[in-house]
DNA sequence: GATGACCTGTGA
DNA sequence: TCACAGGTCATC
């Protein structure tokens, strides 16, 4: 996916077009999309009749609050999406966000996994043609770290001690800090000049100091050019590309599992 | 902590 | 036809 990036695009497409308005009709063709045991009769019996009251989200996880039913006080449960690797949120016909680069951004019907139906005849839906995406009710949001925005000096520092594996495994890790992704972390890295296979806990102070600022400033460049995509290496990774700050052929390996590029010269 | 599986579309 | 894809999970 959509990364932390992409997922707050979503989230803010989902709290200015999606609050408010009251639930109609659950549409949950595909069952296999639901996580946790959750099926689709059980999202008929939580949702219709309940409104979204709140947009939230903690990594790439977006998560929904709902109402009471009628007057109750009562809240009712949180709807949790997941974008996976091509997921999309869409409200009344309105996609969120750029699009993505890796996915397809067709409109093929069956790919929308999950969605509902307002009383006011809108409609909100999650497409997802990889179907890698999730739906699910009451999440564990403690399964995941603290937000990749909200990242403390202190937190990167001890799971940084914690950790032996590559640093840019550590930073995938949602459990430690939620929201990077294979694209993010690649730019945080090459930004901060730090060779991505390094154990995490060998990062000397200088060089957690880099991090912690590579983090802070790729999010907001990043987010201000319009996703993890037009970072200024993620924008050449491909075989052979030069490193745009010094010229040397860029490196291709592969790292906590995933494809990264990395600069021979100037990370290390 | 590393590996492979999951699922399906796209482009070479 | 094949390799690859920005994520996550179970398994060794």
């Amino acid at each position: 996916m959509p990364e932390i990036l992409e997922a707050e695009a979503a989230r803010q497409a989902l709290e200015s077009g999606a609050l408010g308005r009251r639930v109609e009709t659950v549409h949950a063709p595909d069952a296999w999309f639901l996580k946790r045991g959750l099926t689709p009769e059980a999202l008929t019996a939580a949702l219709p009749a309940r409104k979204f009251t709140s947009a939230r989200r903690r990594g790439k996880l977006l998560l929904l609050d709902t109402s009471g039913v009628g007057r109750s006080r009562t809240p009712g449960p949180v709807l949790a999406m997941h974008l996976g690797m091509s997921g999309r949120v869409i409200v009344d016909d309105a996609e969120a966000g750029d699009p993505l680069v890796y996915a397809s951004n067709r409109d093929v019907p069956e790919w929308r996994r999950f969605g509902v139906t307002f009383a006011d005849g809108g409609e909100m839906w999650l497409r997802d043609p990889r179907r890698l995406g999730a739906v699910e009710l009451d999440p564990d949001e403690d399964r995941l770290g603290p937000d990749a925005f909200e990242l403390s000096r202190a937190h990167l520092d001890a799971v940084l001690d914690r950790s032996g594996a590559p640093v840019k495994a550590l930073l995938m890790n949602q459990s430690k800090i939620a929201g990077l992704g294979n694209l993010l972390v690649d730019e945080v890295l090459w930004r901060a000049s730090i060779d991505p296979t390094r154990p995490a806990r060998s990062l000397d102070r200088d060089e957690r100091k880099r991090l912690k600022r590579a983090i802070a400033d790729s999010l907001r460049i990043l987010g201000r050019r319009g996703g993890s995509h037009t970072g200024d290496l993620t924008s050449v990774r491909e075989p052979d590309a030069a490193c745009p700050r010094d010229g040397a052929i860029l490196q291709r390996r592969t790292v906590g599992g995933r494809t990264t590029f990395s600069c021979p010269d100037h990370q290390c």
